[in-house]
DNA sequence: GTCTATAATAGGATAGAC
DNA sequence: GTCTATCCTATTATAGAC
């Protein structure tokens, strides 16, 4: 199937390099096919991203779910997620979310924007709502979910980025977190 | 001053668009000049991009020392660092990261990095080793402060992704973040 | 210090043959 | 479904006149 390979390998260049930084060139000959061969598949570079955006958004979902379900402990779950997060994602978090808003029109964005609620955001509030009743939170669980997913962003970056400032093991990250969120 | 106003608008459009996006026809546009003349002032695109980054580090580092020695509490004096480094960088600050680890050459990173160092590290470590004298800390300030400031750039973030998922407001950041490494 | 002209390159995209 | 050939546009950068 010459459309997934293209996915497949397009996710792993938009992430690394970012949209702009990626060519069709440079997907075309990784794939030993000539540049013109992926407007067969795809009317233009936009729609590769947009659906390799898709594509990751739909599979992360679905293991953040399993994750959940899999995990009792909301402190473990998180743990997991995160974990699960960073390994996963092969790319600087907020650079694609940079591309997303100055390559994409409003309404794919918006569209998009649907997509990761249902994969993201969701699971999270979920966990928050579970410990929101066993625990004293500062914040509404809606609240806290995404200031967890903001700082999160943080600590999902690409190889070279981590150099610069380096980073606690993400296990700390979250206990600081619920720390700091919990009151007492 | 032409260089000066070079590095001014180019200060603000490569922080907001980003290394790649933004063009030297951009630039000189902008300044009324045509394209050739810039390379007047400086070599290429990349020197501009240098003086930029070393240019407006500077810059941070004298406010930031400024607040530090004005503000005598060390959660004040962080806050408002905060909202200093919020309001004035127009830009997405893993951005900036990702370009200048795939922009730029490894000496030249290396030679920003040191200023980086000076100019921001530093500060949030002369606070968190205040604070580590009068409480009792989960981590040492160094890795405190990069862990702060690790955050803190999911805070930093140009205007079209706010929209994106909903931000704290930075006092709330902080408080959060202090209640979360202070034992007790 | 700024201009015009222009080189050199790279990018996205299309036409049409096979 | 993939190729060659090609177009159009945008980009960085240089040469040389004023």
């Amino acid at each position: 199937m010459m459309k997934k390979k293209i996915i497949d390998l397009a996710t792993k260049l938009f992430m690394k390099q970012g949209y702009l930084a990626t060519s069709t060139r440079q997907i075309a000959k990784e794939l030993n096919i000539t540049q013109p061969a992926l407007y067969h598949h795809y009317k233009n570079k936009e729609q590769i991203y947009i659906e390799v955006l898709k594509n990751f958004s739909d599979e992360i979902g679905i293991n953040m779910h399993q994750i959940i379900e899999s995990e009792p402990d909301t402190e473990q779950a998180l743990i997991n997620i995160c974990k699960y997060l960073q390994q996963t994602h092969p790319m600087n978090f907020s650079m694609m979310m940079h591309d997303m808003n100055h390559e994409l029109d409003e309404t794919t964005l918006r569209e998009i924007f649907v997509i990761w609620q249902k994969n993201y955001f969701y699971y999270f509030e979920q966990l928050f709502e579970r410990l929101n009743h066993t625990h004293d939170l500062f914040f509404s669980p809606k609240q806290i979910s995404s200031h967890f997913l903001r700082g999160l962003s943080a600590y999902i970056v690409g190889e070279s980025e981590k150099s610069m400032t380096p980073e606690l093991p993400i296990e700390e990250f979250v206990k600081i977190f619920l720390h700091g969120v919990i009151k007492k």
